[in-house]
DNA sequence: TTGGTAAAGGACAAAAATGTCCGGTATTTG
DNA sequence: CAAATACCGGACATTTTTGTCCTTTACCAA
């Protein structure tokens, strides 16, 4: 579905998120690393690129770390992550790979996975770092796997 | 969504079906290629996977080539293309990426996803190679962009 | 101010996906 | 039987994705 990258991507984002409500703290990058359970240096490519884009906050030296603002919390959405790592194509493109696939020359799957990739879409845009944080936070969804 | 591999599979499968149900005449490699816009050498090594898996027929030497017959035109779904040829992972793993994830330790968005997969197998356990090729010799559907 | 800390960024490495090439094998036709 | 045809299979090449390492930069605290 997503690529390992955009996977990390969320997974580190909602964490941080979770912690930023929790207790307004910065989280360092093994921190992270470890309670997702991704490759250090990987997430940490990742997490660049979603400082660049500003859907979360990173400050450098001691006391420094990630964190997401009260308003990152309230307005990045799981598609804005998404978007930012994988692009466009996934959630855009024809299920079949053709480059111009519509109404005009559809594929013969074109109708049918439209709504499919509509709830999808609608999915992603509706769901908050912070929602999914606070989900993490009460216990009813996890970022890694126990015991 | 798919693999490289697995678009140019199902868009294959579709215009040889297509081939055998229009005609009953076989395909060869370098005419499929050409038809749904693949890399030759490619395509052939992905055929060579659904004639293992029974999906598609092949017959060597001249008047040979590739065939669907009467009962995989009508048995063989969207599904075991892409299962044969990407594997289940798409169709059953974690959109997050957890190696277990499930009802005993959800990722956030574990129940938000559940009914959107389901709706994807749903949709390719119920389309046939044969339904989808007469929808190609109808014109309302395209393997290819033309124009 | 200075030293330690943590992210940023560049270069590099490994693995997987994508794509190519060519000799081997089976089959049909003359 | 011989020759042409077309898929099969293995090796190889390229590109993308995934992952690592190390130096630089920015920041805070003592």
């Amino acid at each position: 579905m997503f690529s390992k990258a955009c996977e990390y991507g969320i997974r580190a984002a909602i964490y941080i998120g979770q912690q930023s409500t929790d207790s307004g703290r910065r989280v360092g990058l093994k921190d992270i690393a470890a309670e997702i359970g991704s490759p250090e240096a990987f997430t940490a490519k990742v997490l660049q690129q979603l400082v660049r884009e500003q859907l979360i906050t990173s400050v450098k030296g001691p006391t420094g770390g990630f964190e997401l603002t009260a308003e990152q919390l309230r307005t990045v959405t799981l598609r804005q992550i998404v978007v930012a790592i994988d692009g466009g194509a996934m959630l855009q493109g024809c299920a079949l790979g053709l480059p111009q696939c519509s109404a005009r020359q559809p594929c013969p799957m074109h109708y049918q996975f439209l709504p499919i990739r509509d709830q999808l879409n609608e999915l992603l845009r509706t769901h908050t770092i912070g929602e999914l944080a606070s989900k993490v936070h009460d216990g009813l969804g996890f970022l890694k796997q126990f015991g």
